[in-house]
DNA sequence: AAGAGGCCCTGATAGC
DNA sequence: TGCTATCAGGGCCTCT
């Protein structure tokens, strides 16, 4: 579900909440997600006060006592909710992503504090909680994944290096995490569609000015997502509260059979597939 | 050895 | 209404 920009609001909502807080207690009612629960998860984090939270592309990073970090993958379907405490009932208030009521279903860990608790739901399960016990761990954890396109690292030279002689195309480049990190499916529909490229061609074909383009929008629809709250799709049916409005302002994505959105073309968003993602994009737009 | 596709899992929706 | 098939924001693993 959510990519980069879904993660750093949920970090700042997240960040708000629990900073400097102490952990209580954890609750595993499932220890089954993309990865099994560490056995010592629990003890690691038992009255343990938090002292940072940070984003690394779709990753939240929680920095405790002790240098312990705990990292949260959300998958697809994570979700995590704030629930305040009101004579030791936990009422639900406020979900960092979606605002909805706590979900019935796939409420598979609590982190409980004095006044509050946060719940991670995850009806797929594709997401994952894992602990790291010192800083070169967590560097060394991190050291597979590619820049984000805000870094600066993620530069003209970058890509030009990364795009020479390779036969992958633009869109599969864009969502391999390993080259650039942080865009999911929509964004990187997004960015080539803004960036005018065609999502079938190969790096090695791709011209410097269109090299240009990708790291302009990267960073822009990144951004404006950001600033749109993220985007909220696939609602639950009980929403109450804050929802991402970036979904509205979508080019391509899921608009097929929609007029492009370009002044003057008049051709309609296609879509196709390309290894297995819906790809969305307007073939007079994008060469 | 790079790159594409399968697969992990549940739930919503479309079509019959 | 109720069945079945398809699809969904991610990313690890396995094939070729």
């Amino acid at each position: 579900m959510p990519e980069l920009p879904e993660v750093e609001i949920i970090k700042q909502s997240l960040e708000k909440k629990v900073k400097y807080k102490t952990i209580n207690n954890i609750l595993v009612k499932n220890s089954n997600l993309r990865f099994k629960i560490q056995k010592n998860f629990i003890h690691h984090l038992k009255n343990k006060k938090i002292l940072n939270i940070s984003r690394k592309s779709k990753y939240l990073v929680i920095k405790l006592e002790g240098n312990i970090f705990l990292i949260i993958h959300l998958g697809m379907s994570g979700t995590l909710h704030y629930l305040k405490k009101k004579k030791n009932i936990f009422y639900t208030n406020l979900s960092f992503y979606n605002s909805m009521i706590l979900p019935k279903k796939h409420n598979h860990i609590e982190i409980i504090f004095s006044e509050f608790k946060i719940v991670y739901n995850d009806p797929r399960r594709f997401g994952f909680f894992l602990i790291i016990k010192s800083d070169h761990e967590l560097e060394n954890y991190f050291k597979k994944i590619g820049p984000e396109p805000f870094d600066q690292s993620f530069s003209y030279n970058y890509l030009k290096n990364k795009f020479h002689r390779k036969d992958k195309n633009i869109k599969n480049f864009l969502l391999d995490q390993n080259l650039v990190s942080g865009i999911g499916n929509i964004y990187a529909n997004e960015i080539l569609f803004y960036s005018k490229i065609n999502p079938l061609k190969k790096v090695k074909e791709i011209s410097k000015n269109e090299i240009t383009k990708i790291i302009k929008y990267s960073k822009k629809v990144l951004n404006n997502a950001i600033k749109k709250g993220g985007s909220s799709i696939k609602n639950f049916k009980n929403i109450t509260g804050i929802n991402g409005h970036f979904q509205d302002e979508f080019a391509v994505y899921d608009q097929k059979g929609k007029t492009c959105p370009t002044l003057n073309c008049n051709k309609k968003i296609i879509k196709l597939n390309i290894s297995n993602r819906s790809t969305y994009l307007c073939k007079s737009c994008q060469k």
